[in-house]
DNA sequence: CTATATAATTAGGCGTGCCTAAAGAATAAG
DNA sequence: CTTATTCTTTAGGCACGCCTAATTATATAG
């Protein structure tokens, strides 16, 4: 339970820090399972790890609950996901890469990102206020714009937006996300009627039920 | 002496091949000493890496002669150089970095940069040439561009130009870096006469003689 | 309320890259 | 040629972050 505020963590120690800020919806706890899934490292390994943050006083960990940010975990989860989205940005607009790119060498460089250069990069852009997928964009001073979201079936024909959450079980995830329709997806509303509707996302065309519908978030 | 053509290697062996092929001077081993020096990490340290790094086939390391790279190393060598050098013109020219800030960030940055961001890198600043201090920039298919190195006495009142490297002996060598006249340094030549020069480097004067000059080799 | 699946924990290990201390080898200077 | 200095090597250790195997605890469905 340090202070350990000016203390630079490790990159592990950042990697499941902007983690756990990035699977938990709310204030709730994020499962270690779903943490080691995430990572793809060994159960036994994350809750040690788990262990040592909140050692740290950056996590607060309760057995069969999971993991949740302190504050100064959370504002250490922001420092690097602002990072993160600010390279997505260059990385998109500036290099032309992929969104899918983008994130993967994002978590790399994000590591790698002094004060300085994050401020310079941010200033470069233009103060995005979104990255490349539509996510806020932590700013200086730690605080993070709250995304508003909307059912998908809040929308009518012909609006479009952004994937951010799919509330639903397992087998309706997996579903949806084979067809394209994950967090981050861009999608258009192409038709509605009073039990479904047709979504087209990608080069496919996606026909929901509303009480799905009701549980994708969207912005 | 195994091969390893496309065996990724760590931070460190990076960092060890790079600084060989910045120290080495022509075909010249970089003593280990210097590379310990450089580096900052034990000899001991540096003599077990320079051993593995033999290992892998990547260094040819003679006790009491040094380390040298062997056709494979340079080619790793160059490989981080060129993304190195990218970032130091990146930072500069877009991010409005000074050279030394540039240099320490692009340390890091080199590691954490693949074959598809370097390329996307080198064509968003145009396909420079040369780093911010003039150092040429290793191309895609690894050749380097040999720079053109004059004596610094070979300029006539009026000329400029960055100093490339001091051959010259240890004290003298510090004499001059503390007045700023180090590789990467910019200057003018001020006035010339039969047995020495002036030179104006940032805000000083610095005289020299003829024959120091003859061994500061500059473009 | 008990069985079963799921989660947590303990114990022991591994590779990497660094360290210090101490001993041994080669070069360079007298 | 020999001594002093510098360089190399061996031995033993440490922190980090990960692993597997085996054990124990919890939760939840029947």
């Amino acid at each position: 339970m340090s202070a350990a505020s000016m203390v630079s963590l490790s990159e592990s120690m950042q990697m499941y820090l902007v983690t756990i800020a990035r699977l938990r919806e709310g204030a709730q706890p994020v499962p270690l399972s779903q943490l080691a899934d995430t990572l793809t490292i060994s159960s036994v390994s994350v809750n040690e790890m788990c262990r040592k943050l909140q050692d740290h006083g950056l996590v607060v960990y309760r057995p069969y609950k999971g993991a949740s940010l302190t504050a100064e975990g959370e504002r250490r989860a922001y420092y690097i996901l602002r990072r993160h989205r600010l390279w997505e940005v260059f990385l998109v607009e500036k290099l032309g890469f992929d969104y899918d790119q983008s994130h993967e060498t994002a978590c790399q460089l994000e590591h790698v990102t002094s004060p300085l250069l994050a401020d310079r990069l941010d200033a470069f852009l233009a103060y995005p206020a979104v990255n490349p997928s539509g996510e806020p964009i932590p700013r200086i001073d730690g605080s993070l714009a709250e995304r508003v979201l909307l059912s998908l079936t809040k929308l009518s024909a012909g609006q479009g937006g952004h994937v951010a959450r799919c509330d639903v079980n397992v087998a309706a995830r997996a579903f949806l996300a084979e067809r394209g329709l994950r967090p981050g997806a861009r999608f258009t509303v192409l038709a509605t009627a009073e039990e479904s509707l047709l979504v087209r996302v990608g080069g496919a065309h996606i026909s929901l039920a509303r009480s799905l519908g009701e549980n994708i978030k969207v912005e």
